[in-house]
DNA sequence: TCAGATTTGACTGTATCCTGTCAACTATGA
DNA sequence: TCATAGTTGACAGGATACAGTCAAATCTGA
């Protein structure tokens, strides 16, 4: 296969560069992440959406974690229902939305939050030697900065 | 929702961010390639993989482009099969294998692909603008090597 | 040479993930 | 106030993406 492209002249070469990194590392990513969370009864979407509803700086809405994590609203719907399902969340009335409850982790679900956690740090940790934490840094910023240039 | 973290402090934070980053870019990533590849009556994965099997340097097999991908063997195999009913892709007898056929794509397909690139590029160019080349460059190479540690 | 390990495509079943549609609810502006 | 536009959850259907299993083909090492 085709491991080296050719070197990238222009901006845009880069950039189609970087996104096929991109695509090509998330594989693997979603692979570990499944791999971790299998443990813990989970997939790496619920973990992922379940992660994304404990990280909320305040209780949100389906629709707000979905916006947040760049998925169909609908995507991130059924995945929720199946997680309130086993009782990993829990749907709150919401005064400003009759429809659109507020979502809340459960204590069953951030035990198991805190313990996926420390894997995914160990995990962090062996990836992280060698790599020069500034690159790192600037790597998150590029595809943070992209990723807004997609959502506007 | 919670847009901003905390700043990442230690090496294994940083690249604990840039997963969570490169997981919410993958999925824009995701939707504006099946935006751009729906007017070409393919979706993003169907055009992600004709055009792994395009840009492969030589004839590969199913099992050879899912390993560049990062994707399971089965996974390539069902959307391959899929392009071959579509006659975007056909099948070659491998002499090494003859079980593994080598893929290539069709003149339908290149002629599809050349359309794709341009729209490709034109909105590379677009994300491009105020983006430092040498940090996009910093990015692909984190990115890759991320990937690789993986791999392994 | 040749038995065991590995690779591979087909098949089955489950979990995402998307689009589209609908009705309920909310926000907006005249 | 009130018609209209936008948002939201439920539902349906199609397209990935995965694990697991099987048989055929290939590879490995003694």
């Amino acid at each position: 296969m085709n491991s080296s492209r050719k070197t990238a002249n222009t901006a845009a070469d880069a950039v189609v560069e970087l996104i096929s990194q991109s695509f090509r590392l998330n594989s693997r990513l979603q692979a570990a992440a499944d791999r971790m969370a299998r443990d813990a009864g989970l997939t790496g979407t619920r973990w992922q959406v379940l992660n994304a509803v404990a990280q909320a700086t305040r209780p949100a809405t389906i629709s707000d974690i979905a916006r947040w994590m760049g998925l169909a609203r609908q995507s991130v719907q059924q995945v929720a229902n199946a997680l309130a399902e086993d009782k990993l969340i829990a749907y709150q009335s919401n005064p400003k939305h009759q429809r659109a409850p507020l979502v809340v982790v459960t204590k069953k679900a951030a035990k198991l939050l805190e313990q996926l956690d420390e894997q995914r740090y160990a995990w962090a940790r062996a990836v992280a030697t060698t790599l020069p934490v500034a690159d790192i840094k600037v790597a998150s910023e590029i595809l943070r900065t992209v990723r807004e240039k997609l959502s506007g």
